[in-house]
DNA sequence: TTTTTAATTAGGAATAATTCCTAATTAAAT
DNA sequence: ATTTAATTAGGAATTATTCCTAATTAAAAA
């Protein structure tokens, strides 16, 4: 599949979802929700704040993180938090590693076997696991061809 | 080994290491090591400077930061940086999953086999790992309890 | 189509843990 | 005892994100 059909059936998921929970659809949340779609590489609310202007001019900080919010709560994607850097935005919900580049700041998924199981967790430690958080941090391909 | 056995070793290995690499053992410093030492409940850097005054009334808030950012450097104790709740610190520096309430805050280590080998990364995506960070979010057995 | 209204938005102020800055102090080598 | 570079204390600065409020608007209802 194309890339950019990827990202229009991301689209329309989000949107159809937001429908069916009468959420109103405006024309800051299509461009944002538009970006995040296309977007795969993590981006930073001040990125979507930046792309979004382009064709909604006055759009607010306040309504994207208002709208990412929203949509962190729809479960329709995950903010990865960081204290040291800008908080990032993932379409992609499923609990996976990601490979974050500590010189260029750049995310990326790594795919993989879910390396452990929330059932396990439970039996072995009386823990109830809601969500994971796998991370690597490293140099990644671009930055280390750069260097040499 | 009893806990404070293990800690007196914890202690007694990191005033080590930084004797060894000529750093001054400050009163400060052995009162924050002998605290990061015991607690194996992850402290916050307020909690540690809110022990420290117990023994050394007059540390600062930035003889504390200083401190950690120190062994930090000197891979004595890991920092696990969150962005809506205080960073935490911890003389487990291995790789390992940390179990984390959503509810009180507690952070409890749960051992098992490393999920994802560095040299696996390094083949398959061309990414230099460096050091990895493993959560789970959830509830703990205490809070489980309290809230039935 | 017009009206209604609760949700959404824009803009700016507030937040708060951590970092930064500087002068004074001090551990430890000489 | 002297020296000095490292360390400390205290407070100001930082800054992404959250909070607050009045104005606007998408979409349902009339």
């Amino acid at each position: 599949m194309k890339a950019s059909d990827k990202a229009k059936s991301v689209e329309e998921r989000m949107l159809n979802r937001l429908r069916e929970k009468g959420y109103k659809l405006t024309p800051q949340r299509r461009e944002i929700i538009r970006i995040l779609a296309q977007d795969t590489a993590h981006p930073r609310a001040a990125e979507i704040l930046q792309n979004a202007r382009k064709h909604a001019p006055s759009i607010s900080t306040s309504t994207v993180y208002y709208t990412l919010a929203m949509l962190k709560k729809e479960e329709l994607i995950r903010e990865i938090e960081f204290y040291d850097m800008d908080n990032r935005y993932d379409t992609n919900v499923s609990n996976h590693l990601n490979l974050i580049c500590e010189r260029c700041g750049r995310i990326e998924d790594y795919a993989d076997e879910l390396p452990f199981s929330s059932k396990n967790i439970e039996q072995r430690s009386d823990f109830q696991p809601f969500r994971f958080r796998f991370e690597c941090y490293g140099i990644c391909r671009k930055c280390r061809s750069r260097r040499k």
